[in-house]
RNA sequence: GGCGACGUGGCCGAGUGGCUAGGCAGAGGUCUGCAAAACCUCGUACACCGGUUCAAAUCCGGUCGUCGCCUCCA
């Protein structure tokens, strides 16, 4: 409702025009496209969704009570405005103060009080697309109101987290914070997790640049753990630069940790029910400490990923081994994956999928492999590597150990 | 101009007063039919200029640079 763009059309009303769809359907297709991209990137869905245009008497409501409480006025032309000189805390969250945003910057035809007033309620022209009945006449909610509305409705008068990225803490979640707390005397949000900007290339990522990646785009090109992982391996307060470059060794560092988790089941097959082993399981213990040490830091995923890492090195060592591990602990550390690359970080799949499960598609791969060691054994290495290289090409890499054996996992 | 975030070795990126971050890339080695994977060894980096301190990437002052915001876009 009243997303507007430079030229001061509306954005929806413009998109709908052009594609002559309903403006709610050009809504509901980016909503989608939205969450198939949260799906893909294994983001977890909300339990919750609400809409803004679903809750405009909740807003009207929360308009009306901070007139009442002397915090907003109504203009002649119907509008609403927050009255921030009755909130002297506004601007406590980026650290600005309300002398200071007088500025330069004279508001020019406006029927505001103080410049960094806000609207509440904005007063319709006949043509605008959507537009409700108030008490102050036909018009729209003002664009901060719907946060501090709906969150109140579902979340309460106070809530733990409100996430967002840095470029919107001011002014919106000022004046989320100022509506609220005006209204309430309560605390808004307990913490503020605001992510660092975007950029490509050290450029700011705009569609006027051209240098747009979509997020399909992306998925294209890279695997989605590999994404996650990337975008995990810088802290979430701090900038991120998308550029192929770091996008591959991102993906080098995931496919580590896979490559290491894989080859953990694929041992857990043949691994024998015995305590062999068994005293890795304070090693293990360890790095369940170290990890979540760096998780309780504020969410040091970087350093959550470095754990990750050492751990694998330290994996590894023990599966080079010429003792054999039984199964137990082996079963220990692939859950300790799925713990914390899995559930908590969520670029380590639950399932690792090619066409079929790749449970199921155990005994084809195994004869062919059993076929190739045969050839090998005979130096029929053109053989050998034939069959390697059609298996790689449906994804599933051959690798062989020392022993004798052959290692098998996805690519 | 104002406010804020940031500036770490070839690249990404932790670290807030003394103690090896980690990954990628690169070099050498072990293993190996080849490949892949793994493991071992190797890099004395902290934008710049001053200052505080026995000791600073880490604290203080200043400078420069990048990004974001300062708009009725939420």
């Amino acid at each position: 409702m009243g997303h507007l763009l430079d030229t001061g059309e509306d954005r929806i009303l413009k998109k709908a025009g052009a594609l002559h769809l309903e403006p709610m359907e050009v809504v509901e297709t980016y909503t989608r496209s939205y969450f198939e991209d949260m799906d893909a990137l294994n983001v977890l869905r909300p339990d919750i969704s609400p809409r803004a245009s679903g809750h405009i008497p909740e807003q009207i409501a929360m308009t009306r009570a901070l007139i009442e409480k002397g915090h907003a006025y109504v203009t002649e032309a119907g509008d609403v405005y927050f009255d921030v000189t009755t909130f002297p805390e506004y601007g406590k969250l980026s650290g600005r103060r309300l002398d200071e945003l007088k500025g330069e910057r004279e508001i020019i035809a406006s029927e505001k009080r103080h410049p960094a007033d806000f609207a509440l309620w904005r007063h319709a022209e006949p043509e605008h697309l959507m537009q409700w009945d108030s008490p102050w006449g036909k018009g729209f909610p003002g664009w901060h109101i719907e946060c501090s509305a709906m969150s109140m409705k579902y979340l309460g008068e106070t809530f733990d987290i409100h996430g967002g990225g840095l470029e919107n803490q001011f002014p919106h979640n000022e004046c989320e914070i100022a509506q609220a707390e005006a209204l309430t005397g309560k605390p808004f949000a307990r913490y503020w997790i605001l992510t660092g900007s975007l950029t490509i290339n050290g450029e700011k990522m705009s569609k006027s640049l051209g240098n747009f990646v979509s997020v399909k785009d992306a998925l294209k090109q890279y695997p989605a753990g590999a994404i996650r992982y990337f975008i995990l391996s810088g802290h979430y307060r701090s900038p991120v630069d998308y550029s192929d470059e770091a996008l591959e060794a991102a993906q080098a560092g995931w496919e580590r940790l896979m490559i290491g988790y894989q080859r953990v089941r694929y041992e857990m097959k043949s691994a024998p029910e015995s305590d062999a082993g068994s005293g890795f399981e304070a090693v293990l213990e360890e790095y369940r400490q170290r990890f979540r040490e760096a998780m309780d830091d504020d969410f040091n995923t970087p350093q959550a990923i470095a754990v990750l890492q050492d751990m694998t090195r330290e994996v590894n060592t023990l599966l080079d081994q010429s003792e054999t591990v039984g199964r137990p602990i082996l079963g220990a550390i692939e859950s300790l994956y799925r713990e914390l690359g899995g559930q908590v970080l969520g670029f380590i799949p639950d399932r690792l999928v090619i066409r079929a499960d790749l449970e199921e598609a155990d005994p084809l791969i195994e004869l062919l492999i059993k076929i190739r060691a045969e050839a090998r054994k005979n130096r029929d290495f053109s053989l050998a590597d034939a069959i390697r290289d059609a298996l790689n090409r449906v994804g599933i890499v051959l690798e062989d150990r020392p022993d004798g054996t052959t290692f098998y996992r996805l690519r």
